[in-house]
DNA sequence: AGCACGCCGACT
DNA sequence: GTCGGCGTGCTC
């Protein structure tokens, strides 16, 4: 007999893992399909993997039953699945669980997988003639029914409209019955508010500008090639209308589409287009769905119903039967790589899937990765180029402060005198700024001036940062202690104070420095009440308020043409970190945050206060040259083995007592050493960044160069994870 | 996830 | 002396 190996949806702790089973005569069991098995005395929902690859030696059981006629994973995601667990070492069950939405295995249970479309319904209202009578007085309703008659009288349809206008689904049953509203349903997809259709999309029509026309001739050119392109686009340049452009060619072909955003609500717009243009075909898959509401988005794609899908970087494993084309917007984005196994990098994995499938790949992005840059200048990905904003807006004249020289002329606030002078400026014509930096709270560390003590967080041990309310907070692990010491704890000293800066402290002195204008803070403290992004932005937007003091969340998605003046507080935090990303997200940061600025016709500027006014990513930011930043960050890549010069490995081990950790990676890092020989360097073992986190203590080891070959000769216990292309060593 | 086995506290 | 706490291990 037949054995097939199944990767088993039965919520086993530790890795994915699969399992083999006979099969019984007579089923013609293929790669992906969907089945039932025994595991211990349950019956647990499983995906085939491979066929006859059983050893022998054992009492298997039999597979009890297909779930679903047709396989859930098409041959080029199965292809895909074998390419990932290779590259990122992990076993083949992850790498499938990873391309299945994850309500499918309490679907599978429950029988059959059943079908998305159309089973779920909203109620519906339509004023009868009866009920126009009504409303002229001639039978008697109360109030709430009053209120939903006059609500579909002036055109409501749904429970929604009826809500907002002071009626209610059950007065509209009531009214119903006795014959003066008539009641039906009808089928809905849930798309979240945030992707609601697009009130128009007049740029379908508009000619497109000389280099879009360049890259869309050369995109549809290579439908079905697999080739790889970089569309190094600044912001606001066009960029979406190339991919919707493109993506109407490709489905033309009768082939689909896929198209990553990173976090979606931050991308909402591009969403909103591809919805306007291409309507009931595009399917949305992302983590802000519901289970749910994902499964039915995926099932979609399965039955052929929608061809243009959206969403995060799993959007990847959508199961399209024919993919002609894979977009990767803001390719630079660290989320596109998957921080738990399988520890995946989105945009190396659709050019995978490109090989795989003949799709093209567009990496689209106003501020590439130099590895992507590298590659693009080498001839492994094709480049197109949107040098200019739409509608020729300038990028903003850009002044970098010294605070070093504003510390010497005896300055010691956060903002700098051109900072503060700017900010009235704008204020007082009427104008918006915005103000970035990347640390919340008030001050970053409270610090005794007599003995040195450092309050810090029992878990974490590092710093906690003070608060406007009094509290210190650990901004990694989220831990609070309601009232800060006032004496120092360990010596008694009371000269405890509160140093660095963040958000509450900058929010205070913006209000010193412009008393008349309106502020408002946006970081995750100020977000955690839901809407409160929305909002800020809703009240910039409208000119309720004139300036909006932020973190990294202010990067994206506030498109605010009234902002004359963007200024960076303090350009430097990421630069220092140890990593060797820094330079690199750094740049990317800056750009995009100046970006925010010079979006109307009143033009704008920056203003970037540093203490390393010479480093080249703050210069070349601030230059809005991209190139003159690449070249140099290369450089400094290819002297120490970085990217695209070597690879990396990253390998990461925790434990309760810091001697099993040190012991451990001890012991691996000699093993490594003896291995690796030419191939890669062993870098380590160091405390892990983040050292001890949950009372854990952690340690890393890196391998530059070559990682694999070294890899492929040493066995890893399972208390190591490793991770391959790593985007950060900052664990 | 479930369910087994297995080694230390408060009860008959 | 026993009932039971949930820590580790196994499920084809």
């Amino acid at each position: 007999m037949n054995t097939a190996e199944v990767a088993v949806f039965a919520g086993l702790r530790g890795p994915a893992r699969t399992f083999s089973y006979l099969v019984p005569d007579g089923l013609e069991l293929l790669p992906g399909h969907l089945v039932r098995v025994g595991l211990g005395q349950r019956a647990v929902p499983g995906v085939v993997i491979t066929l006859d690859g059983a050893a022998a030696g054992r009492e298997l059981k039999t597979v009890d039953a297909l779930v679903h006629p047709l396989p859930l994973l098409r041959p080029h995601q199965l292809a895909l699945g074998a390419w990932i667990a290779e590259r990122y070492r992990c076993g083949l069950a992850d790498a499938v669980r990873a391309m299945v939405p994850p309500a499918l295995a309490a679907r599978a249970r429950s029988g059959g997988l059943g079908t998305a479309r159309g089973e779920r319904t909203e109620a519906i209202f339509a004023l009868e003639t009866p009920g126009r009578d009504a409303l002229a007085g001639s039978v008697r309703v109360g109030a709430r029914q009053l209120a939903t008659l006059r609500a579909l009288a002036s055109g409501a349809v749904t429970s929604r409209d009826l809500a907002d206008a002071g009626g209610s689904v059950a007065a509209a049953r009531a009214l119903a019955r006795r014959g003066l509203v008539l009641a039906g349903s009808r089928a809905v997809r849930r798309v979240p508010a945030e992707f609601a259709l697009a009130d128009d999309d007049r740029a379908r029509d508009l000619p497109a500008t000389g280099p879009q026309a360049v890259a869309i001739g050369a995109i549809t050119g290579a439908l079905g090639s697999g080739r790889g392109f970089l569309l190094h686009g600044v912001t606001a340049s066009g960029k979406t209308e190339v991919y919707l452009r493109a993506a109407t060619a490709t489905l033309a072909r009768g082939d689909g589409v896929i198209v990553l955003v990173p976090e979606i609500i931050l991308t909402a717009q591009v969403v909103a287009r591809f919805i306007a243009r291409f309507g009931d075909r595009v399917a949305l898959l992302h983590s802000a769905l519901s289970a749910g509401e994902r499964f039915d988005e995926w099932r979609r794609v399965l039955d052929g119903v929608a061809d243009v899908v959206i969403g995060s970087r799993s959007a990847l494993f959508a199961p399209l039967e024919r993919v002609g084309l894979i977009v990767v917007d803001e390719e630079q984005e660290p989320s596109y790589k998957q921080e738990s196994d399988p520890r995946y990098h989105a945009v190396d994995t659709a050019l995978e899937l490109g090989r795989i499938t003949g799709a093209a790949v567009v990496l689209g992005s106003a501020t590439p990765r130099v590895v992507t840059y590298e590659a693009a200048r080498k001839g492994e990905l094709a480049s197109l180029v949107l040098p200019e904003r739409v509608g020729e807006l300038a990028l903003p004249p850009t002044t970098v402060v010294d605070l070093r020289l504003e510390l010497r002329a005896g300055n010691r606030g956060t903002l700098s005198q051109a900072l503060r002078e700017a900010l009235q400026r704008a204020v007082a014509a009427g104008d918006q700024a915005i103000l970035y930096l990347n640390r919340r709270g008030f001050a970053t560390v409270v610090l005794c001036r007599d003995c040195g003590y450092v309050a810090k967080c029992p878990d974490c041990e590092i710093p906690y940062a003070f608060h406007a309310d009094g509290a210190l907070v650990c901004h990694r692990c989220g831990r609070r202690e309601r009232n800060a010491p006032q004496r120092c704890p360990a010596c008694g000293s009371a000269r405890i104070k509160q140093l660095g800066v963040g958000t509450q402290r900058v929010e205070e002195e913006v209000r010193a420095t412009v008393p008349r204008a309106k502020v408002i803070r946006l970081d995750r403290d100020a977000i955690r009440a839901k809407g409160a992004h929305a909002a800020a932005y809703e009240r910039m937007r409208s000119g309720d308020a004139q300036v909006i003091v932020g973190t990294q969340m202010l990067a994206k998605g506030f498109d605010l043409p009234r902002v004359t003046l963007v200024g960076v507080v303090n350009a430097d935090t990421i630069l220092n970190l140890p990593d060797f990303t820094a330079s690199e997200r750094t740049f990317q940061l800056l750009t995009q945050v100046l970006g925010r600025s010079g979006r109307g016709e009143a033009g704008g500027r920056g203003i970037v206060q540093t203490y390393l006014p010479e480093h080249y990513a703050i210069r070349a930011a601030a230059a809005h040259d991209y190139v003159a930043f690449a070249e140099a960050e290369l450089e400094g890549r290819r002297r120490f083995g970085y990217p695209p010069f070597g690879r990396l490995a990253l390998l990461s081990t925790q434990a309760k007592k810091l001697e099993t950790v040190e012991r451990r990676t001890r012991e691996l890092a000699a093993r490594l050493r003896e291995a690796a020989g030419d191939d890669a360097e062993v870098l380590g073992p160091a405390p892990a960044f983040a050292a001890k986190r949950a009372g854990s203590y952690r340690a890393q080891i890196v391998l530059r160069g070559e990682p694999e070959r070294v890899l492929d000769r040493v066995t890893l216990s399972d208390e190591w994870t490793v991770d391959v292309d790593p985007v950060t060593l900052l664990g």
